[in-house]
DNA sequence: ATCAATATACCAACCGGTTGGTATGGTGCA
DNA sequence: TGCACCATACCAACCGGTTGGTATATTGAT
């Protein structure tokens, strides 16, 4: 069992600002971006609007720096993580996984993404936002190519390369969270769970790992 | 190549109610359901408020009969496939995954899931859009698990089962959309298909049918 | 060391426009 | 004559954003 702390990878916010950008990764995870109104987040903060509108010029704008916010602190969780002192990197792979597979449990908006939600609904409507929610899902893609990289060149794995396998990653991610919300509170975790060993699986056939899988 | 008619799977809509439906299907796929206005689904089906409150009570009303609609639609579409003729069940499931890759192309809008989009955002305010939402997506995996469950007994694949492998196919589909909408707009369909061929190779490997690979 | 000048952080009240929803009236077909 | 279908006109609540203003911290010249 590992901590899923209700406001994850970070002290407790101090300024209006970080206040906002808190209020702004739970009320979007729970309602998405368009459905909070700037009223709510400042309730939420317990910050006036006058804030609000002092830290960011726009509801747009805080869409961009929540996305921001989100990727950084994500970001750092993952590269403190203690998987990547494993030295099989096949083993580094499998160990982000079940990472994953551990941070998942409770209710959806504690283990879903904000990144994902807020992209689904501004993809067309602003390119700022698109473009943030990409660099932070693209980004944790990112941090696992390099491992990805030098398993296929241990176990000879063609066909594919790194970029893709670890975009791959991201999307069945991804994915888990959208099958998670169509399901009823008790459900959910363990439906997003079973495509992480979907993946998991995948890998292991795919690295010649087989004999360890998981049974999703 | 696959025709991907802008008013998928249907004739032109003649009543009221079926304008608002297409209308419906048409902006949440682009804005998502929240930021979808009464206004602009009457202006975009064009007809008055007046129609639209006499076949809908409530706007969630319409979202529930939106994503029962696009349900019929699409399972209709999928269920007239040729794929289904195919006497070996590997290569009806393999069938179905590269029918779902033919209809990527062109702007996400024309390729997305409008249960996926609703759901995300619906998920925690509407459970009557949830449920309509979870049906759709269910609805879709169920159609494949027939077919999982013979290529599961046929090839003695152990550790999952056909609910699980079919569900695990809805969530690469959605993954992959939601992946495809943080690209610019020439970009989409490509990681999109990227990821359903991932998919197609855990498939091929599972069922032992490598070296038909296609490389994503 | 002092104090005016300036910048930062924040607040309560307010604004015009838009929202989902309603009340009512007309019209064509059974 | 009745009723399904739709149009027009309208509403209160709420929306994102602006206003004028205050409290506090920082700076720089004396």
């Amino acid at each position: 069992m590992v901590m899923i702390p209700k406001r994850p990878f970070r002290p407790p916010a101090v300024t209006a600002r970080e206040k906002l950008l808190d209020a702004a990764v739970l009320l979007v995870r729970a309602q998405g971006f368009a459905a909070t109104s700037v009223d709510q987040l400042c309730g939420e903060a317990g910050v006036t609007k006058g804030a609000f509108f002092h830290h960011f010029p726009s509801k747009e704008a805080l869409g961009v720096a929540a996305a921001q916010y989100w990727s950084a602190s994500t970001g750092a969780f993952f590269a403190e993580a203690p998987y990547h002192a494993r030295p099989d990197p096949v083993d580094r792979v499998l160990g982000y996984i079940d990472l994953r597979l551990a941070l998942i449990g409770g209710q959806v908006e504690s283990f879903s993404c904000v990144a994902g939600t807020m992209v689904q609904e501004a993809f067309r409507s602003s390119a700022a936002i698109r473009m943030a929610c990409e660099a932070s899902i693209m980004g944790n893609a990112a941090a696992l190519e390099d491992d990805l990289a030098c398993a296929i060149h241990q176990c000879g794995v063609t066909g594919t390369n790194a970029m893709s396998l670890a975009r791959h990653v991201q999307a069945v991610i991804q994915g888990a969270f959208v099958l998670a919300k169509t399901q009823p509170e008790e459900n959910s975790a363990n439906l997003a769970r079973e495509q992480l060993a979907h993946l998991r699986r995948y890998f292991t056939l795919l690295f010649h790992r087989d004999g360890e899988e998981t049974a999703p």
